[in-house]
DNA sequence: ATGGTTGGTCGCCAA
C-alpha cells in the first residue's frame, strides 16, 4: 500500500500535475490540501479516468480538503467539536479499506501571539481531543495532512531564525507532541533521523533552490500502520517547474509504503 | 522588520 500528502495549493490550477503525479506514483490514496474548490467544481471525470474516487470537503478561495482513493472511501466526518474555525473547510475523515484516514490543513497561525496563532493552538488541540474520543487507535489509523509546524529543529533551514516563529514555537510543538503521545509515529523518522529534509519552500526568493525549508507537511500512523511503513519519501522533483504540467506549488508530496 | 511570489479573484487576503 502507498499513500501520500499533498498541498496542491489550488486543485484546479494543479491537476495537470496531479494527475501526472498519481499516474507516476500509483498510491492506494492521497490526502490533499488547499483545494480552493467547491464540491460542484471538482473533476470527478479526470480524477476518475485516471483510476480514483474522492471524496471533498470544499471551500471556495480558500482551504478545502479531498481524500483521493483507488478503491470506494466512505466519508467519516468533515467537523470536529471545539474546531475555533468550523467554517473552514479543514478537515476531512474517511474509511478506505480497512484504514481509518483524517485528512488535516492546520490554520497557519500568521505571527507568534496573533489571534490567528491562538486559534491554531486551540484547533490543535480540539483536534486532538476529538481524534483520542473518536477512533480506536490500536487500529491502522493514519493523521495526515499540512499541519503548519515543524516538529523539531532538524525540520526548520535555520532553526536560530525560526526561533519563536509560527511553525517553529515550543507551544506548537508540544501540541504535536501530545497528538504523538496518544500512540503516532511521525512515520518520515520513524526511516530518517536527518535534518535538512523539507516538504515547503517559499515561493519568494528563490527558496526552493538555496534549500531553505520546513518539513510541515506529515504522516501520522498508529502503531499497527506504523509496523508496517517499509519507506518515506519526499519527492523534491514535484517543487520544479516542469515542462507542460504548469506551476509548481509550494509543497512537495510525501510519500510512505507499507507492507500489505 | 520588511519584502519577495503565488493563487483566487478583480482590490485585495492568505500563505
Amino acid at each position: 500500500m502507498k499513500v501520500l500528502t499533498w498541498n496542491v495549493n489550488s486543485l484546479r490550477t494543479r491537476l495537470p500535475r496531479l494527475l501526472a503525479l498519481l499516474e507516476r506514483e500509483a498510491p492506494d490514496v492521497a490526502l490533499i490540501q488547499e483545494v480552493k474548490m467547491l464540491e460542484e467544481e471538482i473533476p470527478y471525470d479526470r480524477l476518475a479516468a485516471a483510476g480514483y474516487s474522492a471524496l471533498v470537503n470544499g471551500q471556495r478561495t480558500y482551504n478545502g480538503v479531498a481524500i483521493l482513493s483507488r478503491h470506494h472511501g466512505e466519508e467519516i466526518a468533515r467537523a470536529f467539536p471545539g474546531d475555533p474555525v468550523p467554517e473552514e473547510a479543514r478537515v476531512l475523515a474517511a474509511r478506505v479499506g480497512g484504514l481509518t484516514i483524517v485528512c488535516v490543513y492546520v490554520i497557519n497561525g500568521q505571527s507568534a501571539g496573533s489571534p490567528a496563532y491562538e486559534r491554531k493552538l486551540v484547533q490543535l488541540r480540539s483536534l486532538r481531543d476529538w481524534i483520542t474520543s473518536t477512533f480506536d487507535l490500536e487500529q491502522p489509523v493514519l493523521v495526515g495532512g499540512d499541519f503548519n509546524l515543524a516538529p523539531d529543529d532538524r525540520d526548520v533551514w535555520d532553526p536560530a531564525g525560526w526561533k519563536g516563529h509560527t511553525h517553529a514555537t515550543e507551544p506548537e510543538r508540544a501540541e504535536f507532541r501530545a497528538l504523538l503521545d496518544l500512540g503516532f509515529a511521525d512515520l518520515f523518522r520513524l526511516h530518517h533521523d536527518e535534518g535538512g529534509v523539507f516538504s515547503w519552500w517559499d515561493y519568494r526568493q528563490g527558496a526552493f533552490h538555496k534549500r531553505e525549508g520546513l518539513r510541515i507537511d506529515l504522516l501520522l500512523g498508529t502503531e499497527p500502520l506504523a509496523r508496517r511503513c517499509t519507506e518515506v519519501r519526499i519527492d523534491r522533483n514535484e517543487r520544479k517547474p516542469s515542462a507542460g504540467e504548469g506551476a509548481p506549488s509550494d509543497h512537495a508530496p510525501v510519500i510512505a509504503t507499507f507492507d500489505d
